[in-house]
DNA sequence: TTAAAATGTTCCCGCAGAAAACATATACCC
DNA sequence: GGGTATATGTTTTCTGCGGGAACATTTTAA
């Protein structure tokens, strides 16, 4: 991986880092190769060997053992015409899968999507009124007995739910989700209850971006900055040498609320001048068949690009919602723009790109968090039948 | 250290992680062990058994390595009136050293700093011009020699120099230090060719966040956002759950150039309304003694605080240089100007805080860079008699 | 002086991956 | 079509690491 020493995980120095024992050697080693196939879908075991380094009566067992804990099928190898006996191809098990749930302001839905990252079944209801906690997880729990019977034998790792809104660092309290109407409710612990499964709960964007780098857009890119426009507002979140960043508490990644124009309108937020209030779904469909308004706003949004250039200097900055549509119209503008406001102009643009997993992204994000526990120790985490 | 899986490490899909071995298990409890000592100072062999959780036979064998490396001691115990023989007190060894270089526009200083954070020596010449390289170099390679006498028995694990300016993600290349006059200028083999010792070079903003994580006012927090304010402009610098913000090309955290004002003046960097343009050294000079000027520049801290703040989210901001000194004197201000200005006005005030290790500061980043590898693999790593 | 408690030390065990030997399946060559 | 080279799967044996038990050592407390 190459990875430099200046950007290795240092252990905080607050607590000594725990010790390793051989069977931490076993967990890392399984979740290295059950990663690799979920990532980069079915790989060959002689892939595997030369991959890890590992050698490959090690690749046989972990394999193996892999197979037998239900995650991963070994198939007869596919024609490949090379000299040699053909290596046995891995694939996650397309049985294996998480729930992901995403109570929005006019719609609730939930999906089971694989460990191979497709969504296998989905369920949604259109609302009249934000839904309340409780009717989220009622759905979920209706929505979940009825896939369950779609498709038999399906077992899952967990749920996960995208919330429109502030999620504390504990990936369980939706601080404050202000078009929902939720402030301060423990939705793991509702939702968990109601599924009797175990649930994180994290902020949409931050999860739509973790499926953008996971299948879509952004697939393996460690350092990217993503903004989202939809009707409730700007959301972003950004990738950080192959993290999400988080923050202290769990606010990180804000974009939206970044102070473009000084002298700008009133805020919600209580401040003046953010980007969404600069840069709204309103004002840019108010500026649909106006080329001097739309150029306006293609410059706000390369403004923002800028300043979170210079912040994060990111491999690749990625639109999704209204943004992407307007860089969509006004791609040489942005990308001008980008370079004259760019802290560096001496050296290459900067990607940007739009979305690439559309409807489906916030129910892959959210099931990669369910799965990441998984990914992480194999034999530790029990799947259960639906 | 309870960390949460969702800012977990994820193995970057691009490729398979590498598989880990029983060798990786002990080099890993030689890591967690010298990284103990070097940021908790001397402990115990009993407290390092309770922290690590490994037996206290696998610890005996740990120290006894670590001790026939060359890089900790073990002392007989001091008396503690606890009942019991009395447990070893392990400590790193302080003629283990790294060599720090700081060339700046009016002065390069070079420190020997021993693994406990303590600077042993230093020496620091004047310069009427910028120095170039090659300067910087030749002062390393004397001052080296002249340390290495003074400190006889001295090893060295290698150097590192903190350059202001930007660095590639390489830490190797000078990119751009304006003020130094240097552009593309490959410095670690410069100095590496000097010293014949490993060199890596870095953002000095970078490295004095990392002196300050290690063993000042940040000591031991996870996120962090650092601003520095010098005669060179402001330096910023983020540490994003424990890692160090570096971005794509090693760029990341130049919160100098944030707009922070729309119609604000042209800075150097070509755009208008940069942080450093609008707070800078002059015209804080200028408003000494003039408190509603004093108050505007305070104000604008304040909001490039709140603006960092809904990015980063994070524990604490630190302020160094002439930030730290506006902070000083107008510290209710800010405090009150971020309040009012906070994405999050319901959660409790971000702790900002001044910088703590003063004209150390850099020194010690630059040496904690260069103690990396050795912290990472212990005994990996060869030291070098200066 | 003796007992209790905590820690250091030694020796043996189980588990992890490596390596070598062997088995198997393909392509290539004649 | 048969033999050979090549690559991979499988089995067995070996080495290294941490755990754990038994024992030794050093302190405090009774």
């Amino acid at each position: 991986m190459g990875e430099d020493l200046a950007s290795a995980a240092v252990p905080a120095h607050t607590s000594v880092a725990r010790g390793s024992r051989n069977d931490n050697t076993r967990r890392h080693n399984l979740s290295s190769l059950l990663t690799a196939v979920h990532y980069g879908g079915p790989l060959t075991r002689a892939q595997l060997t030369r991959d890890t380094g590992l050698n490959r009566s090690t690749i046989g067992g972990l394999v193996t053992e892999l197979a037998q804990l239900g995650l991963v099928i070994e198939d007869a190898a596919a024609e490949t015409g090379a000299v040699g006996r053909p290596s046995l191809i891995v694939r996650p098990r397309r049985d294996v899968a998480a729930l992901a749930l995403h109570p929005d302001v006019d719609a609730i839905e939930l999906g089971a999507v694989a460990i191979d990252g497709t969504v296998l079944a989905r369920r949604r209801v259109s609302v009249d009124a934000p839904p309340t906690p409780q009717d989220a997880a009622a759905f979920a729990w209706e929505a979940a007995r009825e896939i369950g019977e779609e498709i038999p034998g399906l077992r899952v790792v967990g749920a996960a739910a995208a919330v429109p809104g502030l999620v504390a660092i504990d990936s369980a309290t939706v601080v404050d989700a202000p078009h929902l109407g939720w402030r301060g409710v423990d939705f793991r612990e509702t939702l968990a209850e109601a599924l009797t499964l175990p649930v994180v709960v994290g902020n949409d964007a931050n999860m739509g971006l973790r499926a953008e780098w996971s299948f879509g857009a952004a697939r393996g890119v460690d350092t990217v900055v993503f903004l989202n426009g939809s009707a409730s507002g700007i959301g972003g979140a950004a990738l950080v040498g192959g993290r999400m960043l988080r923050g202290g508490r769990g606010y990180g990644g804000e974009f939206g609320h970044m102070m473009i124009r000084s002298d700008g309108e009133r805020c919600s937020c209580g401040r003046s001048g953010c980007l969404e209030t600069e840069l709204n779904a309103e004002r840019l469909d108010a500026a649909a068949h106006d080329d001097a308004a739309l150029d306006a706003l293609a410059s706000t949004l390369a403004a923002a690009i800028a300043n979170l250039e210079c912040a994060f200097d990111p491999d690749l900055v990625l639109l999704g919602g209204y943004l992407g549509a307007l860089y969509d119209v006004r791609r040489d503008l942005v990308t001008a723009r980008v370079r004259d406001l760019a802290f560096r102009p001496d050296v290459e643009d900067v990607a940007i790109a739009r979305t690439a997993l559309g409807g489906n992204r916030l129910l892959i994000g959210a099931a990669e968090r369910a799965f990441a526990a998984l990914l992480q120790d194999p034999a530790g985490v029990p799947l259960v039948a639906l």
